[in-house]
DNA sequence: TGTACATCAGTGAACGCGCGTTCACTGATGTAC
DNA sequence: TGTACATCAGTGAACGCGCGTTCACTGATGTAC
C-alpha cells in the first residue's frame, strides 16, 4: 500500500471536496466524519492522516466552499462588464437550480444559519468568506460612493441568501417558487438590472 | 405527589415555552429533550407523559415561536395605521436586540437555515407559520394590487430574516452592525418608511 | 370515620445507537547495507 | 544483486460520551367501601 507521489494530497482533496459539499448540504453539525471518508472511498479511521479534527475539517469545508464560489464567478464574469457580471450573478443565485442543490451553492445561504452555533475557527472563516463577497459583489455595482455600493452590497447579499435560505426551508413548492420569484424581480430592480414595470405603474396610479 | 387541577396543563406549557426559546437559540437538532426539562425544572423521564416524542415537541415549539410573535405584533400593532405598524415592526426585526436574542426572537431568522433539514411535520409548521407572516406583512404595505402586495413581503421578509441571520452569523461585531445597519436602512426605504435620501442625491449626479 | 386501593406526574437507571477520536495493525514500496 | 528494515496511507476494532426512548418505581392524593 505505498502510493505514489501527490497521492496523499489527491486524496486529502477529495476529502475536502466531500465535505465542502457535505457541510453545505446537512450542516456542520448534520456531517459525520465517516460518511465524508465514505463518499471520498475510504474508510473513517484514516481520516487523522489528513485533518486534525473535525472541526478543523469545517473549517476548511467552509474555505473551499468561498474558494468555488469566487472561481466560478471570476470565470463567469471574465470579460464582462460589471453590470453584465452582476447579472449573471443574479439569476444563477435565486434560480431554482441554485436553490435545490445546497451541496454546490453558495456557502452564505447554506450556512448562515449553522454559524452562529460553531466554533470560533470556523466562524472566522465564514467571516472571511462573506466580506469578499460584500467587496466583490461592491465593485460591480454602480454607485459612485464605495460606502453606498458596500451598504446596498449587504443589502442585496441578505436579501439573495434569505431568498434562497427561506425558499429552500419552506416545504410547499408553490410558496418556495412565490418566495425566490419575488426576490428575483426585486433585487433585479434593486441592482440596477431591470426596470421597476410595476412599481412604475403604481406610482402613475397613485400619484 | 399528586397535583393540582390544571397543574399537568401547567407543566406541559413550561416544558414548551422552554423549548420554544431553546430551538430558535441552537436549532431543532442542537437541543436535547433532556436540556429542555432541566429547563423546565423537571428530570428527562418524564417528557413522554406531555410529548409523543421530541419531533412532536419540535413541531409544537415552531407553532408556540410563529404563535408568540403574532401575539406580539398584534398588540404592538394595535390602534396603529398600516405604515406605523410596518415602521415597528421592521424596527424591531432589524435591531440588535433582536440579533442579539434569538431564542426570543423570529423563528423564520432563527430556523430558515435548519428547516431544509427537518421532518415533514416540523417543515409544515414552518410554511403555516411563514405563510402567516407574508400576510400579515402584506396587509400593511400601501401597494393596491394584492398580489404586488405579498410579492414585496416576501422580499422584505427574505432581507430582514436573511440580515438578521447573517448578521447572527458573523463574528466579527463591525462586520454584524454593518450588515444590519445597511439592510435596515434599505428595507425602510422599500417598504416606504423613509425617504432614499443618497438615492435621490446619486440620481441627481447621474442624470 | 377509617382503611385499602387506584391514580398518575414525575424520577432515575438502563437500553441501543451514532458520534469523534485513538490505536495496533497491514502491506506495498523505498532505502541501507 | 539480494536481503533486512523503515516508511506511512489506510484499515477496522475499540473507547467514552451524549442522545432519544423505555420502564419499574415513588408517593401524595382521590375514591370505594
Amino acid at each position: 500500500m505505498r502510493y505514489g507521489e501527490g497521492h496523499k494530497d489527491e486524496t486529502r482533496s477529495r476529502v475536502l471536496r466531500a465535505a465542502s459539499a457535505a457541510v453545505r448540504a446537512r450542516g456542520p453539525d448534520g456531517v459525520s466524519v465517516a460518511e465524508v471518508m465514505a463518499q471520498a472511498g475510504l474508510t473513517h479511521g484514516g481520516f487523522y492522516t489528513h485533518f486534525d479534527s473535525k472541526d478543523a475539517l469545517v473549517v476548511a469545508a467552509i474555505e473551499d466552499a468561498f474558494a468555488q464560489g469566487r472561481r466560478r464567478f471570476g470565470r463567469q464574469a471574465q470579460g464582462l462588464a460589471p453590470a453584465a457580471a452582476l447579472a449573471a450573478f443574479v439569476e444563477a443565485y435565486l434560480s431554482r437550480e441554485h436553490r435545490d442543490h445546497p451541496a454546490r451553492g453558495c456557502p452564505v445561504s447554506a450556512l448562515a444559519g449553522d454559524m452562529a452555533r460553531q466554533p470560533a475557527a470556523a466562524r472566522a472563516a465564514f467571516d472571511a468568506g462573506v466580506d469578499g463577497m460584500l467587496n466583490g459583489l461592491s465593485r460591480w455595482l454602480p454607485d459612485a460612493e464605495p460606502a453606498a455600493r458596500r451598504a446596498l452590497a449587504a443589502s442585496l447579499l441578505a436579501e439573495m441568501a434569505g431568498a434562497v435560505a427561506l425558499s429552500r426551508a419552506v416545504s410547499d413548492d408553490r410558496l418556495a417558487d412565490e418566495i425566490l420569484s419575488a426576490c428575483r424581480t426585486r433585487v433585479r430592480v434593486r441592482a440596477g438590472l431591470s426596470e421597476p414595470a410595476e412599481r412604475t405603474a403604481e406610482l402613475s396610479g397613485s400619484g
